[in-house]
DNA sequence: TCTGGGGTCCTAGGACCC
DNA sequence: TCTGGGGTCCTAGGACCC
């Protein structure tokens, strides 16, 4: 179906049967590097790493040089370094990533609108409606991975499928620089042989459940009872696997995601043990939390603590709010309780984060409005309200319009307080 | 090997309601 | 009275993805 052509771009051979695969997955090749290359061409060639510097980093991106001497991302940098001694380690600027991120996204966006960005560095694109103006997937594919990198000066990889899992799969296969096309008759037969961790949601643990059952391939899990699958990987995930293997995927490009949860977390470069400094830490990371969702106009009724001991142990703690808060004060507040629950004396703390959940729009209006939700706050204040007074003091009039009353039982604070203001406000 | 930071989704158990 | 089953919400932990 493909093959090299002696450079380092992949060529498919022949004509192939792109009519059935409107379905592009487009992944940005070792994405922070080459960024990081275009500001320091000297490098090219080299092995390059992005990632934390520091004694507790890992790797988020190598050059293909690096690579080739065992380095991959997610690794912590002290053994990437012990495989590679002579990498060049570079600090992430995560602006200019996500610059070059909106520039290339546009360019996708001129194509076609129906562009599902996955993460800063790949999407998906469904080119169903763009034939007529752009030409057939593999001729868009030739001409996006063009002007991506006469645009910008970086190259791309892309999958051509009529699935999105499929077209994911081609393109780490088309890697680096490449495209493959695999036309839709062709599905099982592209799959089959590969190995299960090619499949969407199996990693380490998953791969080990699946080889416990003799299974190695997508063939192997595709050719599985469904009662076994299920009882070694849950209901969930054995649906899920099974369809994919068998080169079912319903799911459509979406161009609109709702966020689910805000978070930050941090790991310290030594395990911190005095209170004061973890405290001092929690009410940051609150403070960035509190700005993310005031900026993005939300409020979040779920926080959630997490600590990560010395040993590595990790713990979450997390608190339902009765309203939902964009306040880092109240985030804070909620968080540091959980924090005393589970920090005694001496207690080595690796990590902290924080997050909040459960979000919905903070403005008001009727669009907002959620008669589920206003029903159970409803409820809520009856509860309240007859615990105090007693049976009979509530009265319909009681019951708050949405958007009225409760609202202001928020305290608003300064919208541009940072950390600083905070602390000082607070005593630190 | 000694393990980041941003997330999503799933599981399982208990409380509570009808 | 000793017992059921479904549904929702909440919490904790963990696998997974980039």
């Amino acid at each position: 179906m493909s093959k090299q052509d002696g450079s380092s771009r992949q060529v498919t051979t022949g004509p192939v049967d792109d009519s059935a695969t409107p379905i592009l997955h487009v992944d940005m090749d070792a994405f922070f590097v080459s960024v990081e290359l275009l500001k320091r061409p000297e490098l090219r060639g080299k092995p390059v790493l992005v990632g934390g510097t520091a004694g507790r980093g890992v790797v988020a991106a190598a050059s293909y040089e690096a690579r080739r001497f065992g380095v991959n991302s997610a690794m912590p940098m002290s053994i990437a370094l012990q495989r590679c001694p002579n990498a060049i380690v570079l600090r992430g600027d995560y602006a200019s990533y996500a610059k070059y991120s909106k520039q290339v996204m546009a360019i996708f966006e001129q194509i076609t609108p129906l562009v599902e960005p996955l993460s800063i560095d790949e999407a998906f694109l469904d080119v169903s409606g763009a034939r007529r103006l752009h030409g057939s997937p593999a001729e868009i594919a030739w001409t996006i991975r063009d002007r991506v990198r006469a645009e910008t000066g970086l190259t791309c990889s892309i999958g051509v499928a009529a699935t999105k899992y499929v077209a994911k799969v081609a393109s780490s296969r088309a890697k680096p620089d490449g495209m493959l096309v695999v036309p839709a008759a062709r599905t099982i037969e592209f799959l089959h042989p590969l190995p299960v961790s090619a499949l969407w949601g199996v990693g380490r643990v998953t791969e080990e459940s699946l080889a416990r059952l003799g299974l190695r391939t997508v063939g192997d899990v595709a050719a599985m009872p469904h009662d076994a699958l299920q009882r070694a990987v849950g209901p969930a995930l054995a649906a899920r696997l099974g369809r994919l293997a068998n080169g079912i995927d319903p799911r459509d490009v979406h161009t609109i995601r709702t966020e689910k949860s805000i978070g930050h977390e941090n790991t310290f470069g030594h395990d911190l043990t005095d209170p004061v400094e973890i405290r001092r830490e929690l009410l940051r990371l609150s403070n960035n939390v509190a700005v993310r969702l005031r900026k993005a106009g939300l409020v979040g009724r779920t926080v959630t603590l997490k600590l990560r001991y010395g040993d590595f142990r990790t713990v979450t703690r997390s608190r339902t709010l009765s309203e939902p808060t964009d306040v880092a004060r109240r985030i804070y507040d909620e968080a540091s309780d959980a924090l005393t629950e589970l920090v005694g004396d001496g207690a080595r703390v690796r990590l902290i984060g924080v997050r909040a959940e459960h979000l919905r729009a903070s403005g008001s209006g009727a669009m907002l409005w959620d008669p589920d939700e206003e029903w159970r706050d409803a409820e809520r204040t009856i509860d309240e309200v007859t615990a105090k007074f007693g049976k009979g003091a509530v009265r319909p009039a009681t019951l708050m319009p949405p958007g009225g009353e409760r609202r202001r039982e928020q305290p608003r604070i300064d919208p541009d307080d940072d950390a600083a203001t905070a602390a000082a406000e607070w005593g630190w």
